[in-house]
DNA sequence: CGATGTGCATTTAATAATTAAGAACTGTAT
DNA sequence: ATACAGTTCTTAATTATTAAATGCACATCG
């Protein structure tokens, strides 16, 4: 019942490694030169040195540390896991929630959950925490989550939130310097629009992936860290769902392309006003697809 | 260690209080009904029972549940707290770090705020966690957290942000129906608008008030979750920020009347095109507002 | 005597343990 | 057969515990 020591476990592997560039009797630098070589502070410090003098690697007396011996490899801790799932939670979590369909209104526990993605309670609950800033899960006042999104209001408004920040990088991406390289990127995927366009009958499964470059491309333009942070979660959902709605893909991306390369020629003709018309009809064209797969999953 | 009792003791005091409704010898109802009565689960409910036959309050024998004597005011527990501080966190988090003009980079540490704001630390960490997705604190590899905001790119993203949302306010405003409340709020506003114009000299401190009042009118035509949850950090950021900075208040706020009331204009003729351009000049002057102030702090 | 380093003590934060509350299942009496 | 109580299991809020970080006082060396 305590945190648990990764971070000794690291620092003193990583200290090893220091000696083993040493040889037999040399000194060993202050602790707090070692706190900067291992990024930790200096009581983890302190801890490996009091093993390394266990250990017999090194004297430790005050200031006068030395090498006694050089480490061998049984020296080594193992560390505990090399992180096998907390990492990028986000993407798993969404990920769950639109492949098993979890309806709006479901309660969602943390306990069940942090089994589920192997991942301590607390940190699912701060996660949560972030989620519900934008909406997609509430706090129930006896305790546990509510799942709120994937409703038609949200991805309505979800929508209509993605197009005036659309809107607004097409406007933007007009006005960019002509080294800006915005322009490089779209000239590439203009390219890869049209290949994939020559060859849509066959392969037209590909188009999710070029689409996610295609709008990536054009909110680079804007610099702005809360646009980020909701391009991530709106890109990621948008994608999923067009990857589920089966019905018409093929129709469906061969429109799309068409309305990409609108956009693409419009805004190389430098033309704020009909890029941004053509931007408008691509997302309209995007919304209803989301909602009729959200009807679609209704149904089913 | 373990949860409080909070519900409990609430629960315990309920069913006293129908205890003393009914005469001595009468029948208490089934531990479900008490479930609804007292909106708890039966776990609850048992354990109250538990403690009312201990106290001698009432016999309880399997169904057969009975009212042995009334319950005086020493057979109450006494709640623990009526709640002190849990509640809006956000806008007292928000109001400390303006109001002590925290800086950039500063670490908060969870311990810390939770004795000044006397809030357990786990809300904490939850609250900083949710804040960190609008990039304003962010989680520091050795423990603990750092405040983000509130440097110079912090505000011009913000400010950018804020324009976008807001010019798309203007925008749908324009083409809100007649019968829309929007129409009804702006009128009152002008009307306020005009009022404290003619005061202006001796009461314009009152204009901050009156600012977050029409922008709130504005963004109330879009219904947007996000749009919403966004509106609530860029006003209080700009709304104590403006308090703060008293270099030519006056002045400053007669010129934003103005402009305040050109949008108005403009929106009650329907001109959607001139009206944005009047939000974009008014938004323009906010920006410069909001980067002076954080010049005047760094200096100081 | 100042700069650098160590020893010690205190504070902070991650995580497990603990317990209140919730929910479901089962048996039983009316 | 149905409404209720008894039982058991699950979940979540909170505390306890320990790893890690930090701060201060003193020592040592140039």
């Amino acid at each position: 019942m305590a945190r648990s020591d990764t971070r000794f476990r690291a620092a003193y592997n990583q200290v090893l490694d220091y000696c083993e560039g040493q040889p037999k009797g040399a000194h060993i630098p202050s602790e707090v030169t070692l706190c900067e070589i291992a990024g930790v502070s200096r009581t983890v410090i302190r801890r490996c040195l009091s093993r390394l003098e266990e250990a017999g690697i090194i004297s430790w007396d005050g200031r006068d540390k030395r090498i006694l011996r050089a480490p061998v490899a049984e020296d080594r801790i193992d560390q505990p896991e090399p992180t096998g799932g907390a990492e990028d939670l986000e993407q798993r979590f969404l990920d769950w929630v639109l492949r098993f369909d979890v309806p709006a209104g479901t309660t969602l526990s943390v306990a069940e959950l942090s089994r589920t993605f192997s991942v301590p309670q607390h940190e699912l609950k701060e996660f949560l925490a972030g989620l519900s800033r934008f909406g997609l899960v509430s706090r129930r006042p006896q305790g546990g989550w509510t799942l709120l999104g994937f409703t038609k209001d949200f991805a309505v408004e979800l929508s209509d939130f993605r197009s005036v920040l659309e809107l607004n990088a097409v406007a933007q991406a007009a006005e960019a310097p002509v080294d800006h390289p915005v322009w490089a990127r779209l000239a590439e995927l203009r390219d890869r629009h049209l290949d994939l366009k020559a060859r849509i009958d066959s392969d037209y499964h590909a188009f999710s992936k070029l689409d996610e470059s295609f709008h990536q491309a054009i909110n680079s333009v804007v610099k702005n860290r809360f646009v980020a942070e909701f391009q991530k979660v709106i890109s990621l959902i948008f994608h999923y769902h067009f990857m589920w709605d089966k019905t018409e893909e093929k129709t469906r991306n061969a429109a799309a392309i068409d309305e990409h390369l609108a956009i693409i020629d419009a805004l190389e003709a430098r033309d704020a006003h009909v890029a941004q018309e053509a931007a408008r009809r691509h997302l309209r064209t995007s919304k209803t697809t989301l909602l009729s797969s959200l009807r679609h999953h209704d149904l089913g």
